[in-house]
DNA sequence: AGGTTGGTGAAGCATGCGCTTAAGTATCGT
DNA sequence: ACGATACTTAAGCGCATGCTTCACCAACCT
């Protein structure tokens, strides 16, 4: 998942799938390189969940899942989440030492 | 920055970092290689501004940068946001046929 | 002082990744 | 029917990654 967008041009390709749906010719064209490549990052982003396709007759049409983005936006937060309540505890604490040593110790 | 959070052992060593700063050979203990590794993969959180550290004596500790975290988070939201609203839009058009299909072509 | 602990740095190796070329296959337009 | 289009598949290549080993240094402990 992680792995997944760990490459630029497979960010790229999100991002252009953000903006609606594509073929894989379309998500070809701006990214200097061949079919061949394209398809095989799609074939990674389809592994990690984040896009879907169909093939209607000779065109594969992609879109964004944004379940993936979900999981990989709350995996983030959820650490961050953790890592600041952490901080704030670490706060509250040196604030409380901070009183303790103004009131002197252990009166 | 995903690049760096690619990597599962890399992931554990976040996660771990969550619950507080860490040594480098705490951070090592529980995952099965080297300390010549983990020193590598810190030094790639390190590049990605994951984890800030400091050497007093002779022992490194670490502890995560919540920003890096924000900025991936913001990334992969955005992304989601735009797909979403996008989504409504399909859906709100789909309907306006939908009526339009009700009341007959072009009235 | 001398051993132990905690970390550093360089070199080497195996595997994986991103990409290309080349040779198909299936569908579409005329 | 015939060529063009839109992929697909397989093989191969070079470079990056993840890891190890080994030698080394700088605190720390006693």
């Amino acid at each position: 998942m992680f792995q997944a967008l760990a490459d630029p041009n497979r960010r790229q390709m999100v991002q252009r799938l953000c903006e609606g749906p594509a073929s894989v010719s379309e998500l070809a064209a701006p990214l200097a390189m061949t079919l061949s490549a394209v398809v095989q990052h799609l074939s990674v982003l389809e592994g990690a969940g984040l896009v879907r396709t169909q093939k209607i007759g000779r065109v594969r049409t992609c879109q964004l899942d944004t379940q993936a983005l979900r999981a990989a936006e709350r995996w983030i937060s959820e650490r961050r989440a953790l890592w600041e309540r952490r901080f704030d505890r670490l706060g509250a604490f040196l604030a409380e030492q901070d009183q303790d040593v103004k009131q002197g110790d252990e009166p």
